[in-house]
DNA sequence: AATGAATGAGGTTTCATTCAT
DNA sequence: TATGAATGAAACCTCATTCAT
């Protein structure tokens, strides 16, 4: 007899999922493994025969998602190194990626407080603030404020974690990151001119 | 005899600076009552002396800073309406405002969630959103995606709140806010051109 | 190998006779979590293993009975409706399913304050207060001073819930609540006569 | 400069006020020192400085009304044995005296529990209780189920103490005492025919 | 005569975790 | 393979009481 989606796979799937969607809604240290359990129709000692523990879940669920984007960071950063003008590309397929990988994406940059990925947040975002200041030496700024850099990425990213976490369909969020990086570009131009006046005045 | 830091000044005051630290580190949620008093030196029952409970004890903490800062909003938004190109001193005013209210502001803006205050950034932000649009009114960027703005507003306030989480002095602060704002106006001005270039295609 | 009382049995079980014995001895709002657990030989957070919360605690305790009282009541009072010389009758037979479930009775009339069971006594009250106006207007003191059967049947209630208090056996139960029948047939009487030789004189 | 009348007059007067009020609401135990020195405009520091405790404070509000009732019951006990056929007029002159300090009266029988007091109502009950005694020997019931007056006191009891918490007027409780003398009269009558019926057929 | 401050124990509830079966 | 039971610590909060001033 074949029972309901949430009764029938098997538990350490049904658990899986149930604590994807607890991990999303209340990030990890407020989750519940009690709600988790109870979501996945199993007893909360289950959890301690497939996995570790709380963490182990959580590591689980992300684990597979974070080496890839780790890797693709690598891999753009390098193309981008080698071939400049590849920016928007490289942004296009990034953010490709992450919304092809939504749910895990936001558990590890957004819900990872107090796990082992706690750091990797930071990191992607080193990987960000990197691209931003090469870009800005490529626009004839690098001798600004190393704060600029560090901000304008912050904010970059907070751009990104938006459109995850909207209920975007692919081809409008390409298209946004499309806009945000004529935005981005425009600025950058902005923000070069206003250097070279300064430069040539002070 | 003068004693340490901690243990000298008034319990009342020990308790809300230690209540600050602690909220400003872990969230009003997350944040324990337990460790605010360990750190004031004081039993927990002494907090139900000074205060109602967990969440009066914050609410002292920001409730002036809240009116004022609604109040600046209000006066800002009405000073923009009525001189347009007046949009770069606001920021400047308002910048100005937060960085002399870090802690509190960060407070409202990040840490809320949980206490009566937990609307309040949504509310911050729809002013800066509202403020946003009118920008792009006056760009001629009037029919874009209109999840666009949301999305530059929202990076907007992670820049502001980045500013405030670093440790910066007020002329660095004023300086970066600067230096965004000629960001964001060359960004509008790329979309504004953009935008005029896809409707003489399309 | 066989245990004391307290330790053998299962601890869901001993909860709940440990639970019974604290809120009869204290009333629901003043029984403690703590006392019951100790009386059981369980910690505090093993409540919640098994149930919800105090409350839910007492609601296993009561609701089989709650329901099975008030099904009983309306039988009764239509029973009494229907053949109203069965009054005698009635009462035996509440008293006899009164005693037979003392305890949760007690519950239930006397110790539900702060449950949702607090209501429970006013409702049976009600039955009881209307049950005793139908026998004044049948005993002709219908135009009685409204109080009078209202105290009347509150003095009824304490004499039930006094029987229910002590330690008798079935037999001199339902012996005292026939002679109580005498005695409350016997005052109805008295007050009847004295109201017919007041509306003569006055 | 005289202020309101709560903050007026002497705070020992004014905790005696709201600390009787407290006690109504509440009942001795559940009953909240800090909300009785709130409504008395007093720090909870002020109850230690004229009284011992909240036990004490509880003493000095019944301790008159306690002694006078006491005398009280045993004059009219005396009374009542020495012309037997007085019961009616000690009834009402009890009456009166318990109307005339309701609030007392009902602290006392009513609220004491955990307080020194506890055992008053049962000492006032076995008054009650020895009264009904000698009714049922003089109405030639001597024998009966020993039980049975103390069951009867008891529902007399809570008679009165119904009529003490409802809003009556004097006027109306002597009414509805006399009333409820002549069902009590009856009451007694009925039972003595009904066990010389007995004993004759016995 | 009374305040203001603080304690310490107790209240109910939630939590991640363990473990025998 | 997974359950069901139970733990123990921590959470926020309330309480009567004490005490220096």
């Amino acid at each position: 007899m074949r029972g309901s989606a949430t009764s029938d796979s098997e538990p350490r799937a049904r658990l899986l999922l149930s604590a994807r969607e607890e991990f999303l809604a209340h990030g990890f240290e407020r989750a519940s493994l009690r709600r988790i359990c109870g979501k996945a129709g199993v007893t909360t000692g289950a959890v301690y025969f497939f996995f570790q523990g709380k963490e182990d879940l959580f590591v689980h669920l992300v684990k597979g998602t974070a080496e890839r984007l780790t890797q693709l960071g690598r891999d753009l950063a390098l193309a981008e190194l080698e071939t400049p003008d590849i920016g928007p590309s490289c942004d296009m397929q990034l953010m490709a990626f992450l919304y092809r990988h939504r749910e895990e994406a936001l558990l590890l940059l957004e819900k990872a407080q107090g796990t082992c990925f706690a750091g990797f947040s930071q990191a992607f975002f080193a990987q960000v603030r990197h691209a931003f200041a090469l870009f800005f030496q490529r626009y004839g700024a690098g001798d600004v404020d190393p704060e600029l850099p560090r901000l304008l990425a912050e904010m970059r990213i907070q751009g990104i974690l938006e459109l995850l976490r909207g209920d975007y369909t692919m081809d409008r969020i390409l298209e946004l990151t499309r806009l945000t990086g004529i935005y981005a570009d425009g600025g950058f131009r902005a923000l070069a001119a206003d250097l070279q006046r300064q430069q040539k005045n002070g």
